[in-house]
DNA sequence: CTTTTTATCGTCAGGCAGACGACTATGATC
DNA sequence: GATCATAGTCGTCTGCCTGACGATAAAAAG
């Protein structure tokens, strides 16, 4: 095995890429933005950029996020403050990425990290990126790639692969925790969960049987006092996140 | 942001640790090593090394962990090669830690691996480790610290807090996944895989409810044919593991 | 004012888990 | 060899949760 002298190590570049995911007009979208340099400029990809030398790991990907979309992160499980007037995105690690080829110019290692937010304004495009936008994982993760249809983006880099490790953990873990409500604004309806969940997990779910779910897991929501009828029909009680972190027993996810 | 001119981009090291979990004399142990050099010479820390230039980060894993234990890795989640006669130790990455701080030599991103085992003979030191054993988590973990009990060891860098996420990683994983398996032989009773989730999870569960547990989940085990004393009492059936690697519903682990 | 839409409450049957009784088949002990 | 201790395996019962779905409520749309 190697001795500990740090010359004798060749160097490794450590990025973070993002896979920034939110909910719009009912499909799930990732933030994708337009390559501005080679390689595989001009095709889309995952934002993302260096770790500075004396940055965490986690540190660096709130900064990456801050630059492109303006959004900041709370402190995941800090357990500090509380979930009332959380106004940041949830962020956590996702996995990491080091096949030697899997950037051509030169060893990068790639720390992914998970971000889920609420729907927002436009994106805003950011650094060496000339563009940035919210694209539906669907079109982006559709692996067939038939014949007829032929405009589909195709990520750079492993950032499929990436997206793909991303959408699978949320919706997974949306199964057993309260991170649903991070697609949320700050207050919601029962309805507008439900319709989190039906987005991310791609089914209809009962509305019946979503609410008494919800609603009778202590701690999971908090009424807010209000109600809304920004859905239209009957006006909802609006709810903040609870305290609850895991759901037990978890919400089921359908078969197929 | 950063221009992509790799010299201007500070070198780090990249390292692979492993957290090698198995289950000795109904204790969940850890494999831990002694550092032969500074720093933290004479302390015990987890198993690791540098990646090598152009190697993937789960072949530095899986290349570690033969160098520690001797030890081969199934592919995971390859599918390929069924679970009949399957003689790996289960591999899968745990996550990425890059405090700058975490190393005082030099700026290193360690990623973490987590290696399911089963029982093993006494391990062989190798590499830069002058001694290699199996010590039981509760001993590495407990944070107490009591005034009394002195003589506790505790690990170099930020491995207590590597560890302890990868005990959690295996504590959870194994409630709603065939993973357990991993901890006992090719051939093993029912009996036997409970002791593994009694010891994993620190708790004692009923053998009547997880016997019709375990046998009523379809996929989950499937009979080896014979039967075996080895445990005294009555003979107990030979399972191996079966295909099935989810399960759902999942294993309730006990409240507290 | 009727229709449409969404929210919310109830009911009922089936599945599963926890608690626990009963029986079986070995080795150990007297 | 009888008895005991140890494990393994099969059942039963009760309560909780889920899926399916009927019914009602309160707003906007026509």
């Amino acid at each position: 095995m190697s001795p500990y002298d740090p010359s004798a190590h060749p160097p490794f570049a450590v990025t973070v890429d993002l896979v920034v995911l939110t909910v719009r007009r009912h499909a799930l979208c990732a933030l994708t933005v337009r390559r501005g340099e080679p390689p595989f400029q001009g095709q889309w990809a995952l934002p993302g950029g260096f770790v500075r030398p004396d940055e965490d790991l986690n540190d660096a990907a709130a900064r990456e996020l801050a630059e492109e979309t303006g959004l900041t992160t709370q402190p995941a499980a800090a357990g500090a403050a509380g979930p009332y007037g959380a106004t940041g995105a949830h962020l956590e690690q996702l996995a990491t990425y080091g096949d030697p080829q899997r950037d051509p110019r030169m060893r990068v290692v790639s720390v992914a990290h998970l971000v889920l937010a609420p729907d927002l304004p436009a994106p805003r495009a950011g650094g060496d990126a000339s563009g940035a936008r919210w694209t539906p994982v669907g079109e982006l993760l559709r692996d067939g790639g038939e014949p007829g249809e032929e405009r589909r983006p195709t990520l750079a880099f492993d950032h499929a692969r990436i997206l793909a490790d991303g959408v699978e953990r949320a919706r997974s873990k949306i199964e057993y925790s309260s991170l649903a409500t991070a697609f949320c604004p700050p207050e919601f309806t029962v309805g507008e969960l439900r319709r989190v969940y039906e987005a991310v997990w791609g089914v209809a779910l009962d509305p019946r049987n979503f609410h008494r779910k919800v609603t009778g897991t202590p701690g999971f929501l908090v009424p807010a006092g209000g109600t809304t009828t920004r859905q239209g029909g009957r006006p909802a009680q609006l709810f903040r996140a609870g305290g609850a972190t895991l759901l037990n027993p978890p919400m089921l996810r359908p078969e197929v």
